[in-house]
DNA sequence: TTGAAAGCGCTACCAG
DNA sequence: CTGGTAGCGCTTTCAA
């Protein structure tokens, strides 16, 4: 635990040219950065976090709120936590989690006393008490996903319409003419803010392209692998060619199983997509094409905003959806 | 963004007394206390963090280091940082994360640069660098998980062999004389540090108990669900009357499902306990009886260790395994 | 290109 | 039981 006064003593200059040599907030001569630099390495300084709070009105902390609602779905939870804790990282803030009750009542609790100098939002729902408070505190506020009312946020997201028009457009593209939907399950379009989206999207690019769509929402819990293998035999009863599938990858293991109990090939017998998967959909025994989630962009996205604003650079507010990208794997073709 | 000085000046009283008032570190007449918390209320005052940290030598801030490592159990570690972060503030400390590379390196930073009071380490691996490197550093360290070289460390976690033998004594208990184990992945085995725990508790009562073990370590990925049940297959072939489980939830169901496909029903002609488990194995269609995980416990223990030690207070470095609870939910009986 | 020094807002010691 | 005040270790003006 050296202090400034000690590295100023050993490179034998003042502190406040330690100061200034380590931030590089003003020229200094390079014979004079360099004694600093070997001083403070020498001494394993690194400079006190509190001190530096209250002398320069920056703490280098973003909060990350996230509720840990029920239905969350912990896998991509965790890829959303990590690439804003790494994306955060490059922009030298670290993490202070709120979760729980916090999640809500901990902004105002750390803007107001300073501990933070933005503040993440994940796992947004439609209705969600976060937005308001944003609006009451004082501290730069991005959103990752898009709730109801978006008046005045700064919101990031991928742009998950976007993305199952895409999956629809292959598909059509490929000559399908009769596709089946493999959906959350149903309680989930209420919850969050995202399977409503993807489900707009497929209905309203099928109805562009004049393709049918039958769409499946199998449940949860114990059950949930026997109700998906169902859904896919009702799909496959119901004629179509091709199926886009936005769940979980459980889900597109169990999708996959009945397809292949059915005596079906993919693609020669059925084209498949995933839509918005954040795991790894070419590693499955058939690998599918995919749009993924990639939090990666929306986190990095979200932090670097977050990051301007803390400088104190004026964003404008709105919706900012990344684009999505197809990753063809082999799983899509005409139909026979 | 109020701050002493206004609450001072709206209450009549000092700055000092202010301070006072509101950590209750020396006795105040009711009648300030009353007027200074009135005052600290209607401003909305919050101290400021970075001021504190300065002059109180204390941040109230927890690292949680946590690799997420890619063959980490998603819902379970949630569960842990939930817990974690709960116990937390209700001994007034938030979590600061610490992922990815930086959950080895941040330690030496945070450390370095006073931000933490303390750390909790999550997620340990048999050989961890964290063990090292928390013997480096100066802030009190609390490990959840046991390392293979515990010298001079503080662990908390549950007794996961003590659990395994709780399960095999209920099972001997009521006659089975040869039962199946389904564990994780083999690779697990090596990865984490309670899944060889887990498997030695078995293997011990079992021996102590004059029991036969089958065990069965199913794979990961796409054809998970079949091995499982193809797993199960053999241990019915094999003649087992009861089977210990420690996997994860997808697994159970799959076990379910398997021996319903084989027509045997629960406990009836097969006793069913879960191990270690951290979701609800009240909930599945066959309730299973279970020796629970409970994040809770462990965490709050780490947790208030944690905070013993951050107030200078020594404690005892050693391994603390909280004791396993047995919840019956009516899957075991005496075999046929 | 560098140095001196004035705070940042609190905690905790020393008086009374 | 209460008030005054000296720092905590840095950042950032102001001077040179």
């Amino acid at each position: 635990m050296a202090k400034i006064h000690e590295v100023a003593e050993a490179a034998g200059v003042s502190i406040s040219t330690v100061s200034y040599a380590l931030s590089g907030k003003r020229s200094i001569s390079p014979a004079t950065r360099d004694r600093v630099e070997r001083a403070a390495a020498l001494l394993g300084y690194e400079p006190n976090a509190g001190a530096r709070m209250l002398a320069g009105r920056r703490t280098q902390i973003f909060a990350l709120t996230e509720p840990f609602r029920p239905d969350t779905h912990a896998p991509t939870h965790m890829s959303f936590v990590l690439a804003t804790s790494i994306a955060a990282r490059r922009y030298d803030y670290d993490i202070l989690l709120l979760t729980d009750a916090e999640a809500s009542a901990g902004m105002r609790r750390v803007s107001a006393s300073g501990l933070v100098d933005g503040i993440i939002v994940l796992d947004v729902a439609p209705e969600d008490d976060r937005v308001a408070l944003s609006r009451a505190i004082d501290v730069p506020t991005v959103f990752i996903g898009v709730p109801e009312d978006v008046e005045g946020l700064v919101c990031v997201d991928l742009d998950f319409e976007a993305a199952a028009a895409l999956a629809v457009d292959r598909l059509a593209d490929a000559g399908h003419r009769r596709i089946g939907f493999v959906g959350h399950p149903e309680s989930a379009y209420a919850r969050s803010n995202f399977p409503p989206r993807v489900r707009r999207g497929v209905e309203q690019e099928a109805r562009r392209r004049g393709v049918a769509v039958s769409a499946e929402y199998p449940g949860e819990g114990d059950e949930r692998h026997r109700d998906i293998r169902e859904a896919v035999r009702r799909l496959i009863d119901d004629g179509v060619t091709a199926l886009a599938l936005h769940c979980d990858d459980a889900a597109h293991s169990a999708v996959l199983a009945e397809l292949a109990a059915a005596g079906l090939s993919v693609p020669a017998d059925m084209s498949v997509v995933s839509i918005g998967s954040s795991f790894d959909t070419s590693s499955f025994s058939t690998p599918l094409d995919r749009i993924p989630l990639e939090p990666e962009s929306s986190c990095e996205l979200a932090v670097g905003l977050a990051a301007r604003m803390a400088d104190g650079e004026s964003v404008e507010p709105g919706v900012r959806l990344t684009e999505p990208r197809y990753q063809a794997f082999g799983s899509v073709s005409p139909p026979r």
